[in-house]
RNA sequence: GGUAUCGUGGCCGAGUGGUUAGGCACAGGUCUGCAAAACCUGCUACAGCGGUUCGAAUCCGCUCGAUACCUCCA
């Protein structure tokens, strides 16, 4: 694409927005961090999904070659208690931890796919990378860099700091030596290690533990932190362009996979650390316990004190894009409300410019006031996006250009006003943005039987149409305020009638 | 308690040294048989208190508040 503009991306790393450059021309890696599959998917997860999905859609508009990597942990991670997440749903569900995790994966592809997010290239999962996660810790183990306690394997944090100052604590911006003063109490005494900041890479399994693998050091399971670290190296190498999440991965999880890497190869993964922020709701932090809290599925039936009405995934698809992914975004019922509106306006504007005539015998070869204005917004429309995927911005750009085909649309501006090739252009911007860049989707659209139900409208709105030539208010009234109760709204406007559904 | 991030108009939310964000809501107007939609105009803001500066919503300090992380967590 446009070579003259420059990608930049806040780097967590750095606390910096920087130029982004692939470490390979035109290929660009990008590892997130995917869900854990022992519940239902949080609306937060969708919102860190979908902005990577519009972050990995920008990258393949921009013409990289993107290899996309988001895993499945499906094991590893410890409840308070010490037992495995997955274990604990399959003893609550009387299921097989496998079955909890192909029902919870199952779910949460179909809550992808209602978001319209593109799947990632490749969707590792991390009982299907056992036997590199224990290459890894093998790895990390010849270096030096851990060390086994009765058949569990610690990582070495404090020899690792002395030996790579500096990379321990860098990205969440902790002080090895005051965490370990800060770690609360019920924390300090875990026994088998060294040193309290030190971390498991592989745990020995106790009685009880279902999903459990063979090890060199026992039977067990990899440590909570590991597969990211060894599904990355397998699928995008041991240093790769873009690692990304929520923000709160960044301590421990990400922090340790940093330290993994580094202990297993010497180097750093990941160029660019990209985090999302948090979803909020009515200004807190979702929470089960607090009754602060609504599920996706609550959000699509309406089903929930916190909404008067149901939202689209695509509704909710707008709201995400009108703020930064790296701000925390409120949810109230009066935002979504706006949102809604917004969307709907988007949609119906894009129709209005898709159905504008070309009219290339008007053009004179000029380019008009109205020409420079249209370009120069498609311009910052592009500039924001580059700007760290400032969606909000472009967003903003779409809706001042959006009254332009409204504007010609109604005559309120002649066709002439605009050069032919920049309507040209705007229309095939207004698609690209709103279709391939966003993701969204036009659900007005969704309902299928488009060919029967433009007749019926053509019909009934020739028959109003009919109607109104003889004054005949009644009937035209009727007609449009059924249509109305049945969700149509009916537009007059000086070309004819058209109509929408809302 | 420690560490970060943030606090923008009626609501949501961009911006981050001087210039209109945008959406929703509201008011007036144009259009319309009346509406709706659309278009035009208007409205109004940078938590508080100090400081730096010719100039600060934007930089610095303090206070208050929010959120997150420090413990599995998008």
């Amino acid at each position: 694409m446009n070579t003259e503009r420059s990608l930049k991306l806040y780097n967590s790393l750095s606390g910096k927005k920087e130029i982004f450059k692939p470490l390979h021309e035109g290929h660009v890696g990008m590892y997130v961090c995917g869900p854990t599959v022992y519940y239902d998917v949080h609306l937060g997860n969708c919102r860190t999904f979908v902005s990577f999905d519009i972050m990995y859609r920008y990258l393949l508009h921009l013409g990289y070659r993107v290899r996309y990597v988001r895993n499945i942990t499906d094991v590893g991670h410890l409840t308070d208690d010490g037992e495995d997440r997955m274990a604990k749903g399959a003893r609550v569900a009387q299921l097989e931890p496998m079955e909890v995790a192909q029902k919870y994966t199952v779910g949460f592809h179909d809550m992808m796919r209602a978001f319209n997010t593109l799947p990632p290239s490749i969707e590792p999962r991390a009982t299907g990378h056992i036997p590199e996660q224990i290459e890894m810790v093998q790895d990390i183990m010849a270096r030096g860099y851990g060390y086994e306690r009765n058949g569990s394997v610690y990582f070495n944090v404090r020899k690792f700091d002395q030996e790579n100052p500096g990379v321990y604590g860098h990205l969440s911006g902790r002080v090895l030596d005051e965490l370990l003063v800060e770690s609360r109490d019920n924390l300090k005494s875990q026994d088998e290690k060294d040193d309290p900041a030190d971390f498991a890479i592989w745990m020995k399994a106790r009685p009880g533990d279902i999903m459990v693998w063979k090890s060199p050091w026992s039977v067990g399971f990899p440590g909570w932190h590991l597969e990211c670290s060894a599904m990355s190296t397998k699928y995008l190498g041991q240093t790769f362009d873009i690692h990304g999440g929520g923000n709160d991965l960044k301590f421990p999880h990400h922090e340790n996979e940093i330290a993994q890497n580094h202990g297993a190869c010497g180097c750093a993964p990941a160029k660019f650390w990209l985090h999302t922020n948090m979803l909020l709701l009515e200004g807190k932090k979702m929470s089960k316990s607090e009754g602060n809290f609504i599920t996706p599925v609550q959000m699509f039936t309406g089903d929930s004190p916190f909404i008067s009405k149901a939202y689209t995934p695509m509704m909710l698809r707008f709201y995400m894009l009108q703020a930064h992914y790296g701000s925390q975004l409120d949810i109230t019922d009066e935002a979504l409300l706006a949102a809604e509106k917004g969307y709907r306006k988007l949609m119906e504007t894009n129709k209005v410019l898709q159905g504008l005539p070309a009219d290339a015998t008007a053009y004179d070869g000029s380019e008009s006031e109205h020409d420079r204005a249209i370009l120069a917004l498609i311009e910052d429309a592009y500039a924001g996006m580059d700007d760290d995927f400032n969606t909000a911005v472009a967003l903003a750009c779409l809706n001042e250009l959006g009254s332009y085909a409204h504007k010609l649309a109604n005559k309120q501006l002649d066709a002439s006003a605009v050069s032919p090739w920049v309507l040209e252009r705007l229309k095939t911007v207004f698609n690209t943005f709103i279709f391939d860049i966003f993701g969204l989707q036009d659900e007005s659209d969704a309902a299928g039987d488009e060919g029967t139900v433009d007749g019926l409208m053509a019909l009934i709105l020739d028959i109003r149409a009919n109607a109104r030539t003889q004054k005949d208010w009644g009937t035209s009234d009727k007609i449009r305020d059924g249509l109305a109760a049945a969700g149509i709204a009916v537009k007059d406007g000086k070309e004819g009638t058209s109509w929408a559904k809302n």
